[in-house]
DNA sequence: TCTATTATTAACCAGGTGGTTAACAGTTAG
DNA sequence: CTAACTGTTAACCACCTGGTTAATAATAGA
């Protein structure tokens, strides 16, 4: 009952109930995106990206930084590393499958560091 | 963009985006739990946990049965499936704790078949 | 059958969410 | 300095959320 990770995990899971939400943190997950780009791919308005932004940001899920008159987005991966562990915890109920994440693991692997 | 599948998780994020109804999957994922048992674990009205208990149901983590005049409730922790690609879509950007997930998921195999 | 128990539905309420348009602020370029 | 561009803030709106109490339905037990 560790009320402020409860809470954390509130805004986490909140933040990502949102297909416009996930949209905007898939496409800067790889890299930092210009929010005009996002304005321009989505059919909403300016500020609604805004407010979509600072929902992703208070989660931790996405940093905003200042660059000239624009402003960069990046997601921040490691910050879903909350749910990752509340996913896991359910995992053993539904073992059928372990094979077949584990194997998925190991084709993460980039390379044997030998 | 598959639309359905992005509401799907829409409902699932979402359901989980509440202390109490994470606590309700908690209390139900390992056995069946009685609603009475529920509304006297919680210190809000019945009318509140049913309520909980149909954004569980209909984002598909959590299935009622009836037993006698009470009802029962049971977590479907491979609902949680969807939620798990998505962050492990993520995962490979935050690589640097692969080894962890790795020995975490080693010690969660039951017993090598040997 | 009559009563008590269990849970849901109905009706309502305060507060939050996601969208809008209009106004503002900061930065770059002429 | 002025004008244009980029993004946020302010104010507003319809709808949803999570809670309440009261009424209802369904089952069990006397």
């Amino acid at each position: 009952m560790n009320e402020a990770r409860e809470k954390k995990l509130d805004r986490l899971f909140h933040a990502l109930a949102d297909q416009t939400r996930r949209r905007i943190l898939e496409l800067s997950a790889e890299k930092a995106v210009i929010v005009g780009d996002l304005v321009r791919e989505f059919r909403i308005s300016a500020p609604a990206i805004t407010k979509h932004l600072n929902v992703l940001e208070s989660a931790g899920l996405l940093e905003r930084t200042k660059q000239g008159r624009m402003r960069l987005c990046r997601m921040r991966p490691e910050s879903l590393k909350p749910i990752s562990e509340v996913i896991a915890h359910y995992q053993k109920f539904w073992t059928a499958n372990l094979d077949n994440l584990e194997k998925f693991i190991d084709d993460l692997k980039p390379s044997e560091p030998k």
